[in-house]
DNA sequence: ATATTTGTTGAAAATGGTTCTCAATATCAA
DNA sequence: TTGATATTGAGAACCATTTTCAACAAATAT
């Protein structure tokens, strides 16, 4: 895990009266280490391992105090499921989501964050985040299914 | 309503050995009437007003039912709510959120969804359908604010 | 028209993700 | 150390949504 992230979560206990604990430790640690797109029973499973003792709703409280802290965003894909992503300083992205197999893609496209600026102006709207999902199939669903179309 | 609602429905109960029930009308009859996103909730009470004796269950069943009929659209936005919105056949539209307020505006930008199409076909994608929600302070919540300030 | 088949409904129970409660425990400051 | 209080784990509670099931109603056959 980054030491940056560990100092970011610190100093945000620190400032708000809130204690260091290993629990909170290691779910960071876990959740830093781990793939993008968590979700909160994912990570569960995943801290559960060099953790046994660690309890679901620290897991859940745990996630939202790192949101809080700006180390996680949360996201509600389509699917229902919530699912937290690590966040670093500067990193924005938006998503290509597969409606086959579930996988998520990442993508940043700065002439469109830039229409997305523009229209919010012309609404008198002041944008502090936003959401862009694309859903459709990816690459390798495509494929398969044509080869299935064509085995019949 | 729309007659031209109706007949949809209609046709996709009869392609689908479905039947046309005096509850589907109503909660479709109600939903076409009503302000865009709904929640399940909202529908319910209003439907209710009509017709008393229909339940919580059956304006779920059939909202799903319309989606896949193609008349609604499910959205889930970041209050952690779902929400319905009637669906004419080409009116595509992304959406602004107010953070504060819960307002939600409408907008359409033809620009960015061309460039959306770039990016997917960037990643050998195929879109099929997308959201994009801006989510900050309209302009109403934002004078309130500063008028709010002044007043200190 | 009437009966028959089978989709539909309402009420209540179940589900599933997430949050809360509370007694036990751990952290931090003094 | 010790005391004050934040945190934890387990399970109960929550709440939107879905499912179950017996009663009912729409389409079809008789």
């Amino acid at each position: 895990m980054t030491k940056k992230a560990s100092d970011q979560l610190a100093k945000f206990l620190t400032g708000h009266g809130l204690r260091s604990t290993s629990q909170r430790n290691a779910i960071l640690s876990a959740f830093v280490d781990a793939k993008r797109h968590m979700s909160a029973e994912e990570l569960y499973a995943q801290v559960k391992k060099m953790h046994p003792g660690i309890g679901y709703a620290t897991v859940y409280r745990t996630l939202k105090l790192l949101s809080e802290a700006g180390l996680a965003e949360e996201r509600r894909f389509d699917d229902g499921f919530t699912r937290f992503e690590y966040k670093s300083a500067d990193n924005h992205h938006d998503h290509l989501i597969c409606t086959r197999c579930g996988a998520i893609f990442e993508f940043e496209n700065e002439r469109i964050e830039i229409l997305q600026q523009d229209v919010a102006r012309e609404k008198d709207f002041q944008v502090h985040s936003h959401k862009l999902e694309l859903y459709g199939l990816c690459s390798e669903c495509r494929n398969r299914i044509s080869r299935a179309r064509k085995s019949k």
